[in-house]
RNA sequence: CGGAGUGUAGCUCAGCCUGGUAGAGCACCGCCUUCGGGAGGCGGGGGCCGGUGGUUCGAAUCCACUCACUCCGACCA
């Protein structure tokens, strides 16, 4: 009987865990956070536009997810889960059962009633507050989800950016009057430039249509990228205050930035010493619909004087899945991703660069008990592998510390460090190290 | 939905035009030599050539249909 590894119940480690990394780029994937996706094992695609997420992503997409559900808590939202198939009945009575056209995937069930996979939830959560809320007094309130949403793109590309099939926070405010539904809006607003500000990326409102959705208040979140679908225009000062997390809404909204159908040369306002380029992903869109929803579905309140009227809505989405593929957009190099760090799916990686050392893999398993101990998220490359391939893959994964363990490096008491963005290395002891990651 | 392509090993691709019994590199398994930025040698496993039908003595190859995927355009978190 072989004496059990000590990996087995030990999942962190590499030679145990899932990732099935490429050296070639898929000949599916044309921009670069898709090639990426695929190549550091994020990602498969199950269809077109329809992805499994293997351990690695799932890790990042599950921190993404967090980083948006405390910034919605912190804004004083309350998160429900509402289902993926919707019956569409609510949608008939909303005038959006037709509305809707192909993009919505129809399904019947064995008793032959029409079902939908829901591409949002503006009808059930207006059904479920109408059921519920009678007076002024249970307002305001702003309830969101966060859950898979389907829609049947005619042509889904761009890896996750833009699948058929996607993880979305949807969340929805109720107000009693206008004014009330513009201090929720802009709530929102607030809270959405802190949750991309966390992971790393810069957003930019800019005024939108209110599309298919309908409604007269509107913007849309753009993070910079240079592969971004659209190009943007933008008054520097703009983005110069939300580096500077100067987040004042009325401020910030006063402040010129727009996409490129809805750029002008000839009526902007901003000189052009202050208009900034670039391109955009849109990663956020924020609408306050009126009573759209509640006219037609009967979501009324008692007011203060005893009338009853149509509750205000706005509605407030995020791409929780895209965003993934965007912060990669935002951040890689040639050899690979570049996490932030808020959303990385490890913080370190850990190598090992001779696994059949006795005295090397004492020193990495010992560094890796004791990051674990500490609570710091840690994937230890112990593979048997060339230390070429294995900082390819760690290149290529990109967490934001690499710490290589070596022979050489041991006999002068030292491991490497390196940070992923920027590459800069640095030897030190051990302990001086782990007093680096741990702090 | 209009237009254009591509389907051959896990991945990247050759072979197809000109029909004759399936190939390369990487990956995988074994051994040897290596070992600090995707090494080298020897040996090995792996394919209903997307599917269906047709032409033919014979089809990865020619024809028809079909499915899937990709790209460009119009539309979208």
């Amino acid at each position: 009987m072989p004496a059990p590894s000590p990996g087995r119940r030990d999942p962190m480690r590499l030679s145990r865990y899932f990732l099935p990394t490429l050296k070639e780029n898929p000949a599916e994937a044309q921009i670069v956070s898709h090639r990426l996706m695929l190549r550091a094992g994020l990602v498969r695609q199950a269809s077109a536009g329809i992805y499994s997420w293997l351990p690695l992503g799932f890790r990042v997409l599950k921190r993404i997810e967090q980083i948006v559900r405390e910034e919605m808590d912190a804004a004083g939202c309350h998160e429900v889960l509402m289902p993926t198939i919707q019956s569409a009945d609510l949608w008939i009575k909303s005038g959006r059962y037709n509305d809707y056209g192909k993009e919505m995937l129809r399904i019947r069930d064995r008793h032959d009633r029409e079902m939908l996979y829901g591409p949002t939830n503006e009808e059930l959560i207006t059904e479920i507050f109408r059921s519920e809320v009678r007076s002024y007094r249970q307002l305001p309130r702003n309830l969101y989800h966060i859950q898979w949403k389907f829609r049947d793109e005619v042509r889904p590309r761009f890896g996750v950016m833009r699948g058929r099939e996607f993880l979305m926070k949807d969340g929805y405010s109720f107000d009693v009057d206008f004014e009330s539904a513009r201090k929720s809006y802009d709530a929102m607003f607030v809270a959405y430039l802190k949750t991309f500000r966390r992971m790393g990326l810069t957003p930019i409102p800019m005024r939108a249509d209110a599309g298919p959705i309908g409604g007269d208040l509107s913007h849309e979140f753009q993070i910079v990228a240079e592969t971004g679908e659209s190009a943007v225009f933008y008054d520097t000062d703009l983005v110069e205050l939300i580096e500077q997390g100067e987040l004042d809404a009325d401020r910030l909204k006063s402040l010129y930035a727009a996409t490129d159908d809805k750029h002008d040369p000839k009526t902007c306002p901003v000189p052009p010493e202050r208009l900034g380029t670039a391109r955009g992903i849109e990663v956020g869109h924020i609408f306050y619909f009126g009573t759209k929803y509640a006219e037609p579905l009967g979501a009324t309140v008692t007011d203060a004087d005893g009338n009853q009227v149509p509750i205000h809505g706005g509605s407030y989405g995020i791409g929780v899945s895209r965003l993934v593929g965007a912060i990669i957009e935002a951040g890689h190099d040639d050899a690979g991703i570049v996490w932030p760090e808020s959303v990385a799916p490890f913080k370190v990686g850990l190598i090992n660069l001779k696994a059949d050392d006795p005295a090397t893999t004492a020193a990495a398993d010992g560094i890796y008990d004791r990051l674990r101990g500490s609570g710091v998220p840690v994937l230890y490359d112990d593979r048997d592998e060339r230390a070429g391939a294995k900082f390819a893959d760690m290149d290529l994964i990109g967490l934001p510390w690499q710490l290589t363990v070596g022979p050489r490096g041991l006999k002068g008491g030292v491991v490497e460090l390196k940070r992923r963005a920027g590459g800069e290395r640095n030897e030190l002891s051990i302990d001086a190290a782990l007093a680096r990651l741990c702090g």
